[in-house]
Order: structure tokens, then sequence, then C-alpha cells
RNA sequence: GGCGGAGUAGCUCAGUGGUAGAGCAGGGGACUCAUAAGCCCUUGGUCACAGGUUCAAAUCCUGUCUCCGCUACCA
């Protein structure tokens, strides 16, 4: 049954911030990523822009507009708000929210080190608000627009369906993080989802995702190695060679990892990532560590040096990963530092510590003795999947 | 209706003119430090369909089918 209202309501004048907006994608191409999307929405506002609602009348709830009829403000001398001045679009409000929350007004210089937004990364469903109405908002308060908006896809059912509830065709979060942990569903999820698109996910691609990156490969790279520098060397943490096959790897690592990221395709920063993984692994098998202990043993002091130079690239790959992934897997990172016999660095919120890419320079902490701990699995392998939800 | 994207190995995808690729899954092998993980080798595809251009097409052009995104209109 629709039923016709008439009421009153405050207008933004979209419509005058028409050839600005468009001039603004065509002068920053990365303003609006990807592409795609950012043709999308320079085809929306080519087509006409009509200014929109921003308050509403005779709701029972809501924050109150702040302007009255005439102009005046809407709030009377007892400190209650007028109700004929209506309440404020959340979405109008919503851009508010943002600013204040970075210090506008009362904290200028708060305001001034977090606005404009280097990055705003927001979901498919609401890009026309955050590249379009936004900004022109913004530079209606004679304030900029973020300096770039990613905006990613969405995680689809089997078939390229939208998951939805009526369907049943979606995977509860909860479950995901009781098999994954929270870390396991953070790498599943930007690993195995293209961040520039929509992906096709199913419980079983996690699982197949979880069990043969973090667990096979990741997880067990970790463990052979805090397990044979402990039987070996006894523990003490041995130092990284500036020599190596492992390191010429980390240096093509990370400019393709640091690359992806700051492209926002975290996808592929975690295929370079993991690739780094694969090397380690390899380096391995090839140097077989267990040999050269037992060669050791046999009293070759040649074997011995070995040994030391072969565990100690391994434990600074461990170390490097472990800081490099630790944006994907926070609860892991410190886990894994532990291990090594390193202190994690940063607060459990990522901030604080030092650079980040001064930690990530093979060979960072080669002078600073340290002691392993006993291995201890980060990712359990899933033997049995779990029952689909 | 307009604009745009996609259709390549069982799965997820890369590959924009020069003899079809990766990861995972599947199969085999040699090892043993390790979460029966890791390493090595390997099976597997008329590149949606039909035409065309070219010495040569997954790649360029035309048409068709299917799916998806943005947007509009009809009512």
């Amino acid at each position: 049954m629709l039923q016709w209202l008439t009421e009153k309501n405050w207008f933004f004048r979209l419509s005058a911030y028409r050839d600005r907006l468009e001039r603004w994608f065509l002068d920053n191409p990365d303003a609006v990523q990807p592409d795609y999307r950012r043709n999308e929405m320079l085809g929306f506002i080519r087509q006409g822009l009509e200014d929109f609602s921003i308050s509403r009348a005779g709701a029972t709830w809501g924050i109150p507009f702040p302007i009255g009829e005439g102009g005046q403000t809407a709030q009377r001398e007892d400190g209650s708000w007028d109700a004929e001045a209506g309440t404020i679009y959340v979405w109008y409000d919503a851009l508010i929210n943002y600013i204040t929350g970075a210090g506008f007004p009362d904290d200028p210089d708060a305001f001034a080190r977090w606005w404009p937004a280097d990055l705003h990364v927001i979901g498919k469903d609401i890009a026309r608000f955050h590249t379009i109405y936004w900004p022109a908002m913004l530079w209606s308060a004679s304030l900029e627009a973020p300096r770039k908006v990613w905006i990613h896809g969405w995680l689809l059912a089997a078939g390229g369906e939208r998951m939805s509830k009526s369907r049943g065709n979606f995977l509860d979060p909860h479950d995901a993080v009781t098999a994954f942990g929270a870390d396991g569903v953070r790498y599943v999820t930007l690993r195995e989802v293209a961040f520039d698109r929509d992906t096709e996910v199913s419980w079983d691609s996690f699982v197949r995702r979880y069990n043969a990156d973090l667990a096979n490969d990741f997880g067990n790279l970790v463990n052979r190695t805090v397990s044979m520098a402990g039987r070996y060397l006894g523990g003490e943490r041995p130092a990284p060679t500036d020599g190596g096959s492992l390191r010429v790897a980390w240096l093509h690592a990370l400019p393709a990892y640091r690359g992806a990221i700051e492209g926002c395709l975290l996808h592929e920063a975690l295929a370079a990532l993991f690739e780094f993984v694969g090397a380690a692994n390899r380096f391995v098998d090839l140097e077989k560590p267990w040999e050269l202990s037992k060669a050791v043993k046999a009293g070759d002091a040649d074997a011995a040096d070995r040994l030391r130079g072969v565990l100690g690239d391994l434990v600074e790959a461990c170390r490097l990963l472990g800081l490099a992934a630790a944006p994907f897997l926070p609860n892991t990172a410190p886990r894994l530092l532990a291990q090594l016999g390193y202190a994690y660095p940063y607060r459990p919120d990522g901030n604080g510590g030092p650079a980040i890419l001064d930690e990530l320079a093979w060979g960072a902490h080669a002078a600073v003795p340290g002691t392993l701990t006993a291995p201890e699995p980060l990712f359990p392998r899933l033997d049995v999947e779990p029952a689909e939800p």
C-alpha cells in the first residue's frame, strides 16, 4: 500500500558541483579507483546531477537539523530543538561524523593532520556517496575531498550469486572465525578475493586456502625452522648471512609486496609474500640442515658454519614474514616473533614502534642475540572439514 | 534501452597477434627438520558459439548465447 507524503525538506545543491566534480575526476585519475568504478561514477556525473534532500520531517528519531526555516538556529533558548526543522538525513550526517571524528572544528591541529585522508576504503554499494555526494559537500564547506577512494567488491556465493539470509547461501563470519581464527579469516578473505572486484567464494575454497597457505606452507615453515634451530643449535638464535639466496629472494619479494599494497591489490600483496614462503621452504630442502647437523656431529667445522648460516637465514625469513604479514595477521605476528626470541615492536592496534620499512630490511637485527622458544604451531591444519553452515 | 565488464585445465584465475599458463585439487617419486606438512615430477583445456581479417587469432573485427556491474526508460 503506497502512501503519498508531502513534507518540508532542506536540499543540498549538488547540481552546482557538476562541473567541478567532472574536473576533479579528470584531473585526478587516481582519486577514485579501480578504473571501471571511476568510469561508472563519471558516467553518473555526466548525465546530470540533481539536488538531494538532506533532512527528514516528522521522524520520531534522529539528530535534529540545526537550521530553522528562516535560516537561524533551530535550537531554542532552553536548549531544546525545534522539531519543525526536521532531522538530518543519515547520509548527510555520516560525513559530519567523519570530519568531527578527525578533529573538525575544535581541534584544528588534529584535523590538519588527518584530513584529507590519504585513502578511503569503501564497498561498492556506497560508491556514489563517497565519490560524488561527499566531495561536493566537503567543497561546499571549504574542505578538501579525500585524496583517494578505493572501492572494493563483494564476496559472492557459488554461481556468482549475492549472499542473502533468505537464500541461505551466506557464510557465517562467526563460524568462519571458530574454524580459522580471526587471523585465518582475514587471510583467506583477503587472499582468495580480488580486492578490486567481486569474487566467488565458498567454505571449501576457504578451507583449501587456509590449509595450503597458512597451515602447510607458512605455519609449517615457522615450525620446522624453530624446531631445527632449537634442536641443532640449542635455541640460541643464529644470525642471518649476507650472501644467501634467501636474501636475494626477499629483495625481490619486498618491492612486489609494497607495490601491491600501494595499489590496493591486497590479494596480490599476499601472493608476493607467499611466493617468498615457497622460496624459504625450497631453501630448506635444498640446504638440508639435518644433513649438515650430522656432518657437524662427525666433526666437520665447515658444516657447523654452514648450518648456522642456513638456519640464520631461515629465522630471518620468518621474522620478515611475520612483520610483513602483520597487517593481515595481527594476532599471529607477535606469537611468531616471540618464537624467534624477538619482541613485537608495535602496539596491538598496529600503531607505534619503528618505521616498518626499517624493520623489513634483511638483517635489520642481525647483531642482536636472542633465544628461540619451543616450536608451537601457528595455524593448526584442518584435517576434517567442518560442516558447512 | 545506453555504457562497461566477464565467459581459458575439476576449482580460483593470469595471459591483448607468433607452437596454451599459475596456484589449488588429482596422480607418481625421492626424502625426513616439520602441522602425514615440505621438495621433485606429472595427468588435465577443440581458450562460450559462428563467421571474418591475417603467413599466424585466446588475443583484432562482426554477429549470437550466457552471466555481471553502472544507469535510464517503459508502466
